[in-house]
Order: structure tokens, then C-alpha cells, then sequence
RNA sequence: GGGCGCUUAGCUCAGUUGGUCAGAGCGCCGCCCUUACAAGGCGGAGGUCACAAGUUCGAGCCUUGUAGCGCCCA
């Protein structure tokens, strides 16, 4: 074996190797459990960020780790089609070679965008393939796939027969990159420093004005009407009235509405029912004009006075301020911070815009979806999220369905040439296609992986599939998708297959840099996930990932935290290393630990070893990744490089003992359950070194079984015995460090004690001598204290150290003094405590004798100290 | 405006059901290339658990309030 763990060189191999072995795939099989996740498809215009690794690698560690419980396990992997970012992608594309989709036929177009996807869309596959991921191959799905589209369709037929589908034509979010429609959802809102100007509209047939203020001072060109509140004396004279809108000319009347805030601006305000949602509530309830002045791609159009048509939003916001200022009906431009919605996609605010589109009613879909979260059939770790779930499906409006796209899934909807009110709802085309039209939108990319849990097996055709695989298990997600899509695939479970679609839900970290903003591709502050890997390798990467990545916590991500991981697995290739050289060849390795007599390290490493286990199963059960993580850290580290290697490093010096081959048994156990333990975190690193000791019989790892946890090999005397024995060896180790004794020069120990636990030292005099480098230990009652000797106090025990000439008199008392003045703040704490009627009659007895027990073992570390010190005076 | 989360060592963070002298990694200081590992070993320093009040025999943990930071929704 090299000294240090060089990953490229085993991670690619055992990748294949388990892919021809085939240990991936997962089959109906009713003897067996099964345990399913179905992967959040990343977009085909996606490549693998830390984000995917951080998602992908949780998914990984459930799945491998129930693999190797023996549950059949199936991991559908696939990848969505993305309609808008996948078009925008396209048009682009074609754009650079000089053709604009607009001159393209729809078919045209989507045989550039099916090339496109056949080029780009398996790249982020493969990457999920070199971060190890134990998917189901052979079931990789695309939202577009024949039988998926299938179930897409099906969905929007008998969501139309049943009546929670609409067409309508509404005020609707608007992307004028995208040139459509968009959710809700797909609209953020971010705060920006802008302007509020207000102008004069002058009264008709006076010379009075009022004063209005906006911040969209274009809008202006589609005003319908002016209005103040009801209650407003300050332009209650006014109601009624008509304006002249500068500019247009068109006369707008004054009308009085509750919903106008008097203390905006002026409190007199424009209304452009057309592309504003509550100026659009106010023209319903006053019978207002809808006056829509702009094109499709947001530029004004022929509604609005020629000198304004086909200029862009923004040119037109500068040239009606300028007029306006020019015919003096502008009175002030003011500073106005003031939030706007940007749509996701295009990265460019969003218009209000009037058009036709198909909607989906929420309400009914919204009541199991709700309840199976809210009494806990579903669970959401961390469960706070519960509550921004149910706040969202309490309050839930009709989703907007249609894109006005051509890559995606094409509404199922065919209107009459002669009578378009005639509709042909229906997953099939009509029989006499020649005298029918298909509405031309497609669907948004969510209304189709809504279905995803389903739509994999190809629902609502029948399958064994679906019967065994469905419900899945665990679903493992950002929590930025919560309402696009947790919450609908819980809406479609129960609408298409009266089920939950996933028993819990695992919202994952948000993955920042180190200034603490959020990686996106736009910041070019993500790193790329290969880099790492290639400088740290592979199972690092995971390993280090998951220990950085808190519950329900955002992630400050930097990369030389992934160290911690790289050390880890070196450190663990190492530890391998080394016991690795200190087999012999061809010795039977499973031992009966029952029948031999273990010597106390044996029994201490196993105590502790099984507790790990418990430990560990338990923070993996509750979805604590990070915790699970340092508890195997800990484990491997600590216990079991740190100071069970050490110790048997004194039976390997001595060739052929019986104990000795007992203490290999027990390393050889130990390192191979922590291999198992890993592997769900680091799959490479594990398997490979577990193929240096495992047995003829044994399979690989991935498919070996989980480490049991025995309660009864867990000893809590043995581990007091061995801290007891740790606790003296870290005190001599102390003196040694802070006498500056050379680390090879042999120092003896005089121990004064009267107490029971004299065996131990007696016993295990071996492990002292040669974990601390000591030549003699001599034991008494009544010893004298060594001149120029050092001293520590344990328990009941004085331990000297002579060290003549090292001796520093001063470091000494100040190293006493340091230990007493923090007894004594113990002391006293203790003290007060115990004085106290309440807590002695009050706290449980265990607690108050515990209390007791510190005292007096405190009170007499202080008494010893005392004397050493007054004797160093 | 409504909701959620966070505040523990210089930095980044753990801390389970309220009960040992509050932990880790990195960084820092000292010693060491001891035949698994210098990506390492041994030892050390470093904390008013944001602040205030309350509940309790007992609070980093529970309740209320305050301040600061962050996110989501309107």
C-alpha cells in the first residue's frame, strides 16, 4: 500500500465494478423491504454544483446504507426538461448562428431543441456518476420521455373533467425575456433604489390639478382613472370629476376606493388597471377601461400615442418623464427604495399583463396535501418547515399553468376551426384532425414533475413496479422548492393515487461562500465540484460536505474545510496500513469474541465501538448527517487510532503470543466495521481497503451487511477503568510537555496511593510504561515524594515524576496553582449547591450523590495539591 | 406588515430528555520526522453560552421581552 491515499486511483474502478455487478438496480421483490427515493431531476441545462453534491451524496448514504441492511433498494435517477431555461438556452444558441426562433416552425425549432438535449442534457449524469452516486441506471427517466408525457397529459385531462382547470383571461405575472406567463412562484421580489415622481393631471374644464405619485411613470400611458380614498377631505370635492391625462389627452374620471392609502405619495393616485394587480381589482369594482399599452417583449405599443410606440419600457420611462417635464406637469422626482418583482429566469422585472391562460383551482387539491403534513404522515426534517408549508397551502391561489413556449409539454387541447369555443380535451388528437387546432402552449416544467414519483413508472398505466416502489421513502430537496414542488408532489400523490408520495422530507443546507452569500452561477462564487474532487478526492469531498453541513442550518462553504476530510481518509487509509502490516498470512481472523478471554483495551475498544454504533444509527435516523459523521469521526480517530493502535502496537512487538493474535482479530474486526460504517459517506476509499481484508466469502462492501449493534459487549466498567488508566497516562504526558522532558529519554514514576485501584496500575503497568515512557513504576502507601520530582494528583492516587535537572520549580507552581485555584471555584460551586434544603430534597437522588461523591473526591485532590505545593515553598 | 431561523473559544460550528469541571475542526503557543500517518504525534492556552427578566432544587437548552444578523411571504 503508498503511504498516502491516492483516490483517482480507485475511484473510477470500483464504480465500474459495482456497475457490472449490477448492485444498483433494484426489482420488485416481496420478500424483501423495499426503500425508493426518486431523484430531484436536476435540469438538462444543469451542471454539477456543490449544491447537487451536498443533495445527491444525502441520498446516496440513505440509499447505500439501506442497500446494506438488505432492503431492495431503488434509486430513480433522471433529469427534467426545464421549459424555459432549456428554451432560452436553444434561442440563444440559435441565435449565434444567425437564426431568430421567430423563423422557425414550431416542429423546426423543437428538432434544434431535441438536438440540444441529445448534446448537453447526460452531462450532469455522468458527473453524478463520479460523485459515486448508487442510482438505479437501468430506470433513468426525462420529463419527456413518451410515458412520462403520457402521464402529463393524462393529469390535465382529469384535472379538466373534473373540473379544476380553467381558461381565463387575467392580469398574469408576465416575462418579457421569456415572452410568458409565469407563477407566482417564479417571481421574486428584491428591493431596489428607485424613484417616486410625482405629476400634475390637470381638472377638466379648471385650472386645478392634482398631484400624483408613481413609481412606473410609463404606466401613465394606460391610466384609466384617478383615485383617492373615500374618507379624504382633502379631495373629497374632487370625486366624480374628470382628469385630462397629459400626454394621451383621454379623459379619466376621479373615483373614491378603500384600498387607496391615503398616506402614499400625494394620496391621490393614478389607476392602470392593465398592468397593475390592484389597480385591476379597483377597475372591476368601478367598471374601469382595461387599456394595455404594451407589447409582449414589454415595448409600448399602438395604444399609446405614436411618439411612444415600440420604444422599450425603459426608453419610454425616460421620454414621459421628459415630456412630461417639459409641458410642466412634473412637480418632483424623490429617492424611493421600493421592492419589485424580478422573474426568476429572465433576471429582469416582471410586467402585469393581460392574457389568456389556463389555470389549475388549488383548493381542493390543497386539503390531504395539507392534513398528511400537518398530523405528521409526512415529516419534515427540520420540522419547522411545517410551518412556511402549511402557512402557503392555507393561503393557496390558482396555479397558471401555460407557457407561451414550444419546448415542453403541449397542452392537450384542441379547439373547432369553425367554432373555437368547441374543445378537444383529450390525450389523443381528434379523429379528423384537419378541421382542429391545438392550443399552442405548453405546460409549465412544474405541472410536470409534480408528477414525478409517479409519472417514473409510467402511472396511470398499472405496474409492479408502482405497486412496490411507491410510496417512496425519503425525498431530499432544497428548501427553495418547498411550494414548486414538495408541495405539489404531495398534492398530486393524493389527487392521482390516493397516497403520500414520500414518507419524510429532507430540506437540505443552503450552500454559501465564506462572506456568507448564496453560491449562484451569476456570482461565479460557486466552486466546481471536479476541482475539488481532483485536489481532494472524492469521498473527501462527501465526507467533508456532509460533516460541514448542520440541520436545517445554511452552510458558510469554504474549501480548505474539505481538508478535515482529505486527513480523515488518509488518516483511515493509514490506520489500515498499519494494521494491514502487522497480520500474518493466512490467520483465520474471526474470532469467537464470546469465547476468548479479552484483555481490558479489547473490551474498552469494543465498549466504545458499539455505542458508536448505536450513536451513529440514531443521528442517521433522525437526518442528522453531520452529527452521524463526527461520531464516526470521533470513533476512528480518537478511540481507535489515537489509543487503541498505540496499545497494540506493544503486543505486536512481541512475535507469536495467543493474546497477540486475539488483539489482531479485534483491530481487524474493528477496522472493518468502521469501513462499513463509512462506506455510505466515502463508497471508495471504504470498498477498496475493504477488499485488502475481507474474506473469500465475504461480497463487497456495498452489498455486505450493516454492523449490528450488540448492547451486550457494551461495558461501562471497562470503559471506567480504561479512563481511569487514560487519565493517568494523559498527566505524566502533561509533566512531560511542560518539563520539556526530551521525548526519548526514559523518566520513572512514583505513585502514592491508597485506594482500590491499585491493581490497575499494577495490571496495566505495560500500557503506562510505554504510552507515556516510563522505565520503573514503583507503588506504596507511604512512599516519600522524590526529590526535584513533578506532581500530579489523580483521584486518590499522587503521582511523582523525578526529574532531576528538568525540574522548573516555578513552571511547576504555577501549573499546581492553576489546578487549585479552578478546584476551588469548583469547590464552592458544589458547595453551594449542596447547602441548599430544596435541591436535596428536590433533584433526584443520583444527582445529589454524584454531587456528593465530586466533593470529596475534589476536597481531596485539593488537600493533596496543598501539601505538594507547600512543600515546593 | 406577517412568519421563520440564527447569536456558544480568534474563525467556522456541534451540543439529544434541563443534571459530570461546556465540546470539535481550523488557527495560536511549546516539544517531536517515535518503524501506520508531518494530510502526522504529544502537551498547552483560549468561553459572563447576545442581553434582560422569569419558570425550576438546577438553564447553553424551557417561557417572555430586548438588540443585532439572515431568510421566506405579502
Amino acid at each position: 500500500m503508498d503511504k498516502v491515499f491516492k483516490p483517482a486511483e480507485v475511484e473510477d474502478y470500483w464504480y465500474k465494478i459495482w456497475g457490472e455487478k449490477n448492485y444498483f438496480h433494484g426489482e420488485p421483490n416481496p420478500k424483501k423491504t423495499p426503500f425508493a427515493i426518486v431523484i430531484p431531476p436536476p435540469n438538462i441545462t444543469g451542471i454539477l454544483t456543490m449544491g447537487h453534491v451536498l443533495n445527491n451524496t444525502i441520498q446516496d448514504i440513505l440509499i447505500r446504507k439501506a442497500r446494506m441492511e438488505g432492503k431492495e433498494v431503488c434509486w430513480i435517477p433522471g433529469t427534467d426538461h426545464a421549459s424555459i431555461a432549456t428554451e432560452r438556452k436553444v434561442v440563444e444558441m440559435l441565435k449565434e448562428q444567425g437564426v431568430e426562433k421567430q423563423s422557425l416552425s414550431r416542429d423546426e425549432f423543437l428538432n434544434h431543441a431535441w438536438e440540444w438535449k441529445e448534446k448537453y442534457g447526460g452531462i450532469i449524469i455522468q458527473q453524478l456518476k463520479k460523485l459515486g452516486c448508487s442510482c438505479d441506471w437501468e430506470r433513468e427517466r426525462f420529463t419527456m420521455d413518451k410515458g412520462y408525457t403520457k402521464a402529463v397529459l393524462s393529469a390535465f385531462v382529469k384535472l379538466y373533467e373534473k373540473g379544476f382547470i380553467y381558461k381565463g383571461h387575467r392580469l398574469v405575472n408576465w416575462c418579457p425575456v421569456s415572452r410568458s406567463a409565469i407563477s407566482d412562484e417564479e417571481v421574486n421580489h428584491q428591493e431596489v433604489n428607485g424613484h417616486l415622481w410625482h405629476f400634475k393631471y390637470p381638472l377638466k374644464d379648471s385650472d386645478e390639478f392634482v398631484v400624483v405619485a408613481t413609481t412606473r411613470p410609463e404606466t401613465m400611458l394606460g391610466d384609466t382613472a384617478v383615485a383617492v380614498h373615500p374618507k379624504d377631505k382633502r379631495y373629497s370635492h374632487l370625486v366624480g370629476k374628470t382628469v385630462i391625462l397629459p400626454l394621451v389627452g383621454r379623459e379619466l374620471p376621479v373615483i373614491a376606493d378603500n384600498h387607496v392609502d391615503p398616506e402614499f405619495g400625494t394620496g391621490c393616485v393614478k389607476v392602470t388597471p392593465a398592468h397593475d394587480p390592484n389597480d385591476f381589482s379597483m377597475g372591476e369594482r368601478h367598471g374601469l377601461e382595461l387599456v394595455s399599452i404594451m407589447n409582449e417583449d414589454a415595448s409600448i405599443n399602438d395604444n399609446a400615442p405614436d411618439a411612444y410606440q415600440n420604444l422599450s419600457r425603459d426608453d419610454a420611462r425616460k421620454t414621459v418623464v421628459k415630456d412630461l417635464e417639459e409641458q410642466d406637469f412634473l412637480v418632483k422626482t424623490e429617492d424611493y427604495v421600493h421592492k419589485v418583482g424580478y422573474s426568476e429566469r429572465g433576471q429582469v422585472p416582471i410586467e402585469f399583463y393581460m392574457s389568456e391562460q389556463w389555470f389549475m383551482k388549488m383548493g381542493e387539491l390543497a386539503k390531504p396535501a395539507l392534513h398528511a403534513v400537518a398530523d405528521g404522515k409526512i415529516k419534515f426534517h427540520p420540522e419547522y418547515w411545517v410551518k412556511t408549508y402549511k402557512h402557503w397551502m392555507e393561503n393557496i391561489k390558482d396555479w397558471c399553468i401555460s407557457r407561451q413556449l414550444w419546448w415542453g409539454h403541449q397542452i392537450p387541447v384542441w379547439y373547432h376551426k369553425e367554432d373555437p369555443q368547441k374543445m378537444h380535451v383529450s390525450i389523443e388528437s381528434p379523429e379528423d384532425p384537419e378541421n382542429w387546432y391545438r392550443d399552442p402552449d405548453v405546460l409549465d416544467t412544474w405541472a410536470s414533475s409534480w408528477l414525478w414519483p409517479l409519472a417514473v413508472h409510467d402511472w396511470p398505466e398499472e405496474s409492479a413496479d408502482l405497486d412496490y416502489f411507491y410510496p417512496t421513502d425519503v425525498l431530499v430537496t432544497g428548501p427553495d422548492i418547498i411550494f414548486f414542488w414538495v408541495a405539489r408532489m404531495i398534492m398530486a400523490g393524493y389527487e392521482f393515487k390516493s397516497d403520500l408520495p414520500f414518507k419524510d422530507v429532507y430540506f437540505t443546507s443552503i450552500l454559501r461562500d465564506k462572506t456568507g452569500r448564496k453560491f449562484s452561477k451569476s456570482l461565479g462564487n460557486s466552486p466546481d465540484p471536479f476541482e475539488l474532487f481532483d485536489e481532494y478526492g472524492t469521498d473527501a469531498v462527501r465526507f467533508g460536505t456532509m460533516l460541514m453541513a448542520p440541520q436545517g442550518l445554511d452552510v458558510l462553504f469554504s474549501s480548505n474545510r474539505l481538508e478535515v476530510g482529505r486527513n480523515f481518509m488518509n488518516k483511515l487509509w493509514n490506520a489500515s496500513r498499519f494494521v494491514l502490516m502487522n497480520l500474518k498470512d493466512g490467520q483465520a481472523l474471526d474470532i469467537d469474541f464470546a469465547k476468548e478471554k479479552l484483555g481490558l483495551p479489547e473490551q474498552w475498544i469494543l465498549s466504545k465501538m458499539q455505542k458508536s454504533i448505536q450513536a451513529y444509527n440514531r443521528q442517521l435516523e433522525r437526518f442528522h448527517f453531520n452529527e452521524a459523521a463526527k461520531v464516526l469521526y470521533d470513533f476512528t480517530w480518537n478511540d481507535f487510532c489515537d489509543w487503541y493502535i498505540e496499545i497494540t502496537k506493544i503486543h505486536f512487538r512481541e512475535k507469536d503470543s495467543r493474546e497477540g493474535d486475539v488483539v489482531r482479530g479485534v483491530i481487524v474486526h474493528v477496522l472493518k466495521t468502521i469501513l462499513a460504517l463509512l462506506h455510505p459517506y466515502a463508497p471508495f476509499i471504504t470498498e477498496e481497503l475493504w477488499s485488502q481484508f475481507k474474506a473469500e466469502k465475504d461480497l463487497e462492501l456495498i452489498v455486505s451487511p450493516w454492523p449490528d449493534y450488540h448492547p451486550g459487549l457494551v461495558d461501562s466498567k471497562t470503559e471506567k477503568t480504561m479512563g481511569f488508566l487514560q487519565d493517568i497516562i494523559i498527566a505524566v504526558r502533561t509533566i512531560r510537555g511542560q518539563m520539556n522532558v526530551p521525548p526519548g529519554k526514559k523518566a520513572d514514576m512514583v505513585v502514592r496511593m491508597h485506594g482500590a485501584s491499585k491493581f490497575v496500575l499494577e495490571k496495566y503497568d505495560g500500557v503506562i510504561k510505554n504510552l507515556c515512557g516510563i522505565r520503573e513504576i514503583s507503588i506504596g502507601e507511604s512512599l516519600d515524594k522524590p526529590p526535584h520530582s513533578a506532581v500530579a494528583v489523580i483521584r486518590d492516587m499522587e503521582i511523582f515524576i523525578p526529574l532531576e535537572g528538568l525540574i522548573d520549580v516555578v513552571l511547576e507552581q504555577e501549573r499546581l496553582e492553576k489546578r487549585k485555584t479552578d478546584l476551588k471555584v469548583y469547590i464552592s460551586n458544589i458547595q453551594k449547591k449542596l447547602s441548599k434544603r430544596d435541591f436535596l430534597s428536590r433533584a433526584p437522588k443520583e444527582v445529589v450523590e454524584r454531587e456528593e461523591k465530586k466533593l470529596i473526591e475534589m476536597n481531596n485532590e485539593l488537600k493533596m495539591l496543598t501539601i505538594n505545593l507547600e512543600m515546593l515553598q
